[in-house]
RNA sequence: GCCGAGAUGGCGGAAUUGGCAGACGCGCUGGACUCAAAAUCCAGUGAUCAUUGCGAUCGUGCGGGUUCGACCCCCGCUCUCGGCACCA
């Protein structure tokens, strides 16, 4: 009968799970391949069909080198904290596992639905508290190295929502939160916060180590924002116990400062401001405190200050310089304060015109009228700089500052340090306790986990505090010398459990450690990772940095954990936007599933386009796909199940060329993950072999193999029916005899200025002379030769003769 | 504004090292099979002109340049997408 996708997908992914054909084994003696999908979040809307895309793209690889005799290490988990289980389970009273359990369960099903290779005796689960124990023993790490600490951080706090509650940065929309539209105000809370700037420069430097795509590195260099400069003392004048320090990246325009600005919320502030100005300063800070971070940068670039009546010296020539406040100037970057130079800086510039303040230029070039001028130049008005250029300016200014101890080198991050803590429930609780008497300890990694208490009553605490605040059994402790505390409950974010997941995959139910060194060493770093470049930055770094820190305590044996990262594009719609339900462009990969099946599905996704491309959705496409699998069915199978006709024992030698070509592509194109042109390449062999209308057998058994890691199932079912016993995800990888894919003929291109007037076919290693002559031979040639002279002849062997001729 | 990626037929895309632009698929047209249709198999399919055949001209976002030869390299633009966005 005809190809019966439904029939043969379950029998196969059913051999498959009972056979468990893809289980890992930890041999050392192969050499292995660890190919990784981003860590999925079980949403309960299930998948969607972006997530067969990148997850086909690792499962063809990690089939493919399988089938090169590689040991593979290719698994999936669930990173499954998370705010949406929280907020059903809050609405529904419910606890957030259960709900959380019923997705990922529909998760797998569609994931095993689909036939992908993973050793599901390795699955993880990020709430499992098997698994969180690790989580919570990184953190203890962590903290017991100082690289977790608590500070006063504002977060987004919404006292009418839920009675109280803090949202994340995402959740809030032009400054009301995006469910139920309340207010969001800026307030200080405790919390937690990993040191992963002390990191900055390992993450940054290490980056050239790893083969990622460029478009990443250059997004984790920007969000480093490593700029080096120097820091630069100011006296205040009438004060002399205050001073005040900023970072410069142009010490080299000391000569050109005018004024200092301060972020609004500096605390010097206050012990500067002069009594006239104080009500105007106090009235701005007010103004400033209400406004969100939106209003503050994106919406408003008007620039805006007030005067504190203060002035500072300027240490290279003992100027008055006068000190403002402005938001421009951000708090958290640098020192909260900056010289401004509005000669030579846009947005100094642009305040000093606003407000009157005077210009003066350092460096030549530019009209300081009309303009900043930033770009380089020789000094002016800037005593032994004067006649110097940018680089020996700065350098000389900066011994300048070193000898009169008025500042130093200094290197400053955009990066900020990581906030750890969340105000949720559904999160890994932090391991600490807060004793009344004002210490603090770890819970004894003996007794770690420390498990989320169960509730099925997640209330909002109403203080900003998480839901955990409520359970009071659980927040109260007492040490057995009778001391009573309280432990922290704030729970950690999402990425701490995505942070370090791909490590537990190596050894997944080893409870005396993390993982297993020697399981760690052979298995990292990973060999490819494949995921939506959402991640570029976040998820990346976070990892990057708790697998750094890992191997600072010796832990893990790489300074990297992702070798190899490929980002896989978004499929669009079928109208080329974004696939979202209120577009109403959104294809369920169980639809596809059920009507075509999963090979088709696999087959179309890796053949649409480029897997790194954006590229949209084609319902005649998918159509197509499924054509062609059934014309590959009918290649080797009739309809009553009998061997094809096409079939032949002995190798007719028809076919050489083409298959050699195709095992060459397909194994090339494989490697460097060009799935679309590999697929394009094994229709032209199927081409072929209709035309021929013979298939010998070697080839037959050759091709199913190149195509058995793009349509597993397909290929198994073919396999079996040539009379094999065994998987065909083991069998060797096809290999191509380098001679059959010469000619002893080969065809050149006869071009005339360039414009091709000819095909000529000449014997293989036919001489350049020869080649030109049966070349102007030709009668194509002589015709459009008539009335022109020759003047030239290239000739590039086995390709093509251009003659120049007028 | 800054950084990065890109723009090729009616559509998705290919051209791997500067050497026949448009592989492969979709769509469309025609043929075979069929009472008929579907399915399948085969052929054609960038545009314009010429069609009796050979063919000719144009053509890879736009304008220049380098080269015997440019989708590919260089200079200058336009547009699209992604990221960052007062980081001193």
């Amino acid at each position: 009968m005809a190809y019966d996708h439904a029939k043969v997908e379950k029998k196969w992914q059913h051999y498959w799970e009972e056979n468990k054909t893809f289980r890992t084994s930890d041999k050392t003696e192969k050499e292995k391949y660890y190919v990784l999908d981003m860590f999925p979040y079980p949403s309960g809307q299930g998948l969607h069909v972006g997530h067969p895309e990148g997850y086909t793209a690792t499962d063809i690889m990690a089939r493919f080198e399988r089938m090169q005799g590689k040991n593979v290490l290719h698994p999936i988990g669930w990173d499954a904290f998370g705010l949406p289980a929280e907020q059903y389970a809050m609405k529904t009273g419910h606890n957030p596992r259960e709900f959380t359990n019923q997705n990922i369960d529909n998760f797998r099903r569609q994931i095993k639905s689909l036939g992908f290779s993973y050793d599901w005796d390795r699955e993880v689960n990020t709430t499992d508290p098997k698994y969180y124990k690790w989580t919570q023993w990184i953190f203890e790490k962590l903290y017991e190295k100082g690289l977790a600490y608590e500070d006063e951080i504002e977060v987004n706090w919404a006292p009418d929502l839920m009675g109280g509650t803090v949202v994340a940065n995402e959740e809030v929309v032009n400054g009301k939160t995006e469910r139920g539209g309340f207010p969001v105000y800026r307030k200080p809370m405790k919390q937690w916060v990993l040191r992963i700037t002390a990191y900055a420069d390992r993450l940054l430097d290490d980056l050239d180590d790893v083969d990622w795509p460029e478009s990443v590195k250059q997004m984790q260099r920007n969000w480093i924002g490593r700029s080096v400069g120097a820091s630069i003392n100011f006296n205040v004048d009438e004060h002399p116990d205050e001073s005040i320090e900023v970072f410069s990246t142009r010490a080299d325009t000391l000569f050109g400062a005018t004024y200092i600005v301060l972020a609004p919320e500096s605390d010097i502030v206050d012990k500067i401001v002069t009594p006239e100005q104080k009500a105007a300063i106090d009235e701005y800070r007010q103004k400033i405190a209400s406004k969100s971070d939106l209003e503050r940068t994106d919406l408003n670039k008007d620039k805006s200050g007030v005067f504190t009546g203060a002035y500072a010296i300027n240490p290279v020539n003992g100027a008055k310089l006068p000190i403002w406040i402005g938001d421009y100037v951000l708090s958290s970057y640098g020192t909260g304060a900056i010289m401004a130079v509005p000669a030579h800086d846009d947005r100094d510039y642009e305040f000093a015109k606003k407000f009157k303040l005077p210009i003066i230029p350092v460096i030549e070039g530019g009209d300081i009228e009309k303009e900043p001028y930033t770009g380089d130049g020789v000094h002016i008005n800037s005593g032994f700089l004067d006649g110097l250029g940018k680089k020996d300016a700065i350098n000389t200014m900066i011994e300048w500052l070193q000898t009169h101890h008025a500042g130093d080198k200094k290197v400053n991050y955009k990066l900020r340090d990581w906030i750890f803590s969340r105000q949720r429930y559904w999160g890994e609780p932090i391991p600490v306790i807060n004793w009344d008497d004002g210490t603090k300890s770890l819970v004894p990694e003996d007794e770690l986990p420390l498990r989320l208490p169960k509730t099925d009553d997640i209330k909002s605490s109403g203080t900003g505090e998480s839901p955990l605040a409520n359970l009071k059994d659980w927040v109260n402790v007492t040490d057995k010398n009778g001391r009573h505390g309280k432990r922290e409950t704030n729970t950690m974010p999402q990425w701490a459990g995505s942070s370090w997941y791909y490590l537990r995959y190596i050894d997944p139910k080893n409870d005396k450690m993390l993982a297993d060194p020697k399981k760690l060493d052979y298995w990292l770093p990973i060999d490819l990772y494949v995921g939506g470049a959402e991640h570029a930055v976040l998820h990346l770094l976070y990892a990057r940095f708790w697998h750094k820190f890992l191997y600072d305590l010796g832990v893990v044996p790489t300074k990297e954990p992702f070798q190899r990262l490929v980002n896989q594009g978004m499929i669009l719609g079928t109208n080329h936007e974004k696939m979202s339900k209120s577009k109403g462009n959104v294809v369920n990969p169980d639809d596809i599933v059920n009507e075509y099946g999963a090979d088709t599905l696999r087959l179309y996704e890796m053949f649409m386009g480029p897997l790194t491309e954006s590229k949209p959705w084609s319902t005649e496409g998918i159509v197509g796909a499924n054509r062609w699998i059934k014309r590959v069915w009918r290649m080797y199978l009739n309809d009553d199940n009998s061997t094809s006709d096409m079939l032949i024992a002995d190798n007719d030698g028809k076919l050489d060329k083409v298959y050699n070509q195709t095992v060459k592509k397909v194994t090339d194109d494989i490697e460097k993950m060009r799935f679309n042109t590999a697929i394009s390449q094994m229709m032209v062999f199927v081409n072929e072999v209709y035309k021929n209308k013979t298939l010998p057998k070697r080839y037959a058994e050759g091709f199913i193999k190149l195509l058995s890691p793009i349509t597993p199932h397909m290929a198994e079912e073919i396999w079996q029916q040539l009379g094999h016993k065994d998987t065909i995800a083991y069998a060797e990888w096809p290999t191509y005899d380098e001679s059959k894919l010469k000619d002893d003929q080969a065809e050149l291109v006869v071009q005339i200025n360039g414009k091709v007037r000819a095909h000529i076919t000449v014997a293989v290693g036919t001489s350049k002379d020869d080649i030109e002559k049966i070349a102007l031979a030709d009668d194509n040639i002589k015709n459009n030769l008539q009335n022109k002279t020759v003047r030239k002849v290239i000739v590039i062997p086995n390709k093509i003769v251009n003659i120049v001729a007028n």
